[in-house]
DNA sequence: TTTGCTGCAAATCCTTTGCAGAGGT
DNA sequence: ACCTCTGCAAAGGATTTGCAGCAAA
């Protein structure tokens, strides 16, 4: 779609890949930055959201496009489906060995040129099943 | 999930929801601040979010979990699915004839306890693709 | 009359951006 | 050397919230 600019591996941006892609935690931005910022302690927020538009972009992560806020992130680049519990938020990757099946035969009934989908299934974590309830 | 409290139907929250279901553009609080005030011309932008989600909450209408932002609404309160165009982001809803099974087996293998889905097809609208490429 | 709701404005949260200097290639 | 990238800080967009008065029930 865009004209690529050459990228600089700089030690920010392995750093913030790095880190990313040792956690399954599919953590957010801020989550990054304290993460990275054990090591690389001058590390700044804005250079975190910078490198992580301009690595998900470029296919090495995801951006995450799920109905929450903050963003997540996920270090693993391959489109897979997530589950996010309704009440604290996490998110884990779903397991495999399930069926879906979305068929894309909706581009005949519509006049959008469909090129994919998003999928998020909602829940409850364990966690938050057993927790007592709060009122 | 929480004691209801008694609501009352206000002037305001009357006119919101007549608004949001006289269209099928699932627009932003900030739109749908917009066409209220035609209405009601002293009411404001904190008012709108309140009761978008007071409404949404008891399942008048629908807070669309979309991956983009600001958040829109939708005054059909029924579970469906939406098509989103990525280059302008207007969303509409998908036509009905198309198969989606996506099975909930899920459960079995994952210790959340799922309870639904959230399904959004993303592709480009016919303006998007007509309109000759910027760059 | 009760108490949920409103308008207003300030605050908050998340994210982006302008800039001058640093650092990959 | 070139030019992308960085840290910093300020700006920006979206949404929430505190408060004193208003208005449904």
């Amino acid at each position: 779609m865009l004209n690529q600019p050459s990228l600089r591996m700089t030690r920010q941006r392995q750093v913030i890949l790095e880190e990313l892609r040792k956690v399954n935690t599919h953590p957010s931005a801020d989550e990054i930055y304290e993460m990275v910022r054990k090591r690389l302690p001058r590390i700044s927020l804005g250079t975190v959201y910078r490198n992580l538009e301009i690595l998900s972009e470029n296919g090495e992560i995801q951006k995450l496009e799920l109905g929450c806020s903050p963003k997540r992130f996920d270090g693993v680049a391959e489109d897979h489906y997530h589950i996010r519990c309704l009440d604290c938020n996490r998110v884990i990757d779903s397991p495999p060995g399930f069926d879906v099946c979305v068929t894309h035969e909706l581009t005949e009934n519509t006049d959008f040129k469909i090129i994919g989908h998003k999928l998020e299934f909602i829940g409850f974590c364990p966690t938050c099943l057993n927790r007592p309830q709060t009122c």
